[in-house]
DNA sequence: CAGCATCCGAGGAGATACTG
DNA sequence: CAGTATCTCCTCGGATGCTG
């Protein structure tokens, strides 16, 4: 039973949970690095109308909140990428159960 | 493969679904309507800080989409409740799953 | 009881220019 | 290539007062 811990967004796990893809693209950025470590080009390339400002604020929260690792391979010319922790392994099911909902259940709201 | 259809939020399932349970509270109203229906004077008890304003509106918005149904019992006094559609129903689980998440990995990135 | 109307501040998010 | 710095707009969300 959640319902004492959930009267306030602060304290409830769901709230906690959104809070961390929040946003309007971490979400995406999550879903293109469950398969593959990805560099900051390629992600812009998955995400033609990101802006740099955006992915670079997302990854930076991103990391803060320990769901990715950013990893600087060589700094010059500079080659990043970032991957999934272990922490950010585990949130793959719940992407994957939000992906496998969207798809079934395609703006019936608004039909 | 959904890499294709995930490259701007329009296109991209996870973040449909993401949006319906975006904003600060619906996330919590959805959880507090699984087991039955509740009035508004109940949501707000369940839910102290919120205020009247975005519980109307979170509501209205979640109703747009389909995810709850607004039922007037009686106009004078006003009697009306809420309560999940069969599709918000079907989001159950994915609420559950964020909630087991926000209880098993209770802000690790902040340590 | 269950709202609506209005006002307002904070921050989310975009555009653009510059850098090691 | 992978960023940072600024400027700005606009939406989200809170506060308050009024209504059938």
């Amino acid at each position: 039973m959640l319902d004492d811990t959930c009267k306030t967004p602060d304290n409830c796990p769901v709230s906690r949970t959104l809070s961390i893809i929040n946003g309007r693209w971490k979400g995406m950025i999550l879903y293109h690095l469950q398969e593959e470590p990805r560099r900051f080009g390629a992600l812009r390339r998955l995400l033609p109308d990101i802006t740099q400002r955006m992915l670079t604020q997302s990854l930076r929260e991103l990391e803060a909140d320990g769901i990715v690792i950013r990893t600087i391979h060589a700094p010059m010319p500079p080659h990043v990428d970032y991957r999934l922790t272990d922490l950010g392994r585990t949130l793959i099911p719940l992407l994957d159960a939000m992906a496998e909902w969207g798809t079934a259940h395609p703006a019936e709201g608004a039909a």
